[in-house]
DNA sequence: GCCAACGTTGGC
DNA sequence: GCCAACGTTGGC
């Protein structure tokens, strides 16, 4: 099992647009990035992953689930960009803000302080124990 | 709304 | 293959 963190913006798309879309998922479409684009050819069926909101919001909101792997980007005929489905699986107790995330000196090694800009990232183990310990919610 | 950081593109 | 120009992202 590998962990990711999936950043959206929320005014695009939300954690509430994600939940809405139940067990049935949906595709995580419209990465333009080399490097987003291979962590989700990496991505197998069952990954979790940490929905991020970007922007306002600036904090981990909920878990998903990685329901496809990656096939071609149905946004583009540009055969480069694939893209996975993901599903909603719960949302966090408390949202981990960016300012806790920073602040938190366990987390500071985290490719989300790290490179900002990154939409698709890996999350190390431990780094996953520690947001599902700050969110309040089980891992 | 601005700007820094960074990725991509295209000319040479 | 390099690098300048440009576009995009995301934090502030």
């Amino acid at each position: 099992m590998t962990y990711w963190l999936f950043k959206s913006e929320p005014s695009v798309w939300s954690w509430d647009d994600q939940v809405a879309k139940g067990d049935q998922g949906e595709e995580w479409d419209g990465v333009r990035n080399y490097q987003a684009r291979n962590f989700m050819r990496d991505m197998k069926v069952g990954d979790q992953g940490f929905f991020y909101h970007s922007q306002s919001e600036k904090a981990v909101v909920g878990i998903v689930e990685v329901i496809a792997e990656a096939h071609p980007d149905s946004t583009t005929d540009d055969d480069r960009w694939d893209c996975v489905d993901i599903k909603a699986i719960r949302a966090l107790e408390t949202p981990v803000t960016l300012d806790m995330v920073k602040a938190d000196e366990r987390l500071s090694e985290m490719v989300l302080v790290r490179n900002a800009r990154l939409s698709v990232q890996p999350v190390t183990e431990a780094e996953w124990q520690i947001i599902c310990d700050l969110g309040k919610t089980k891992p």
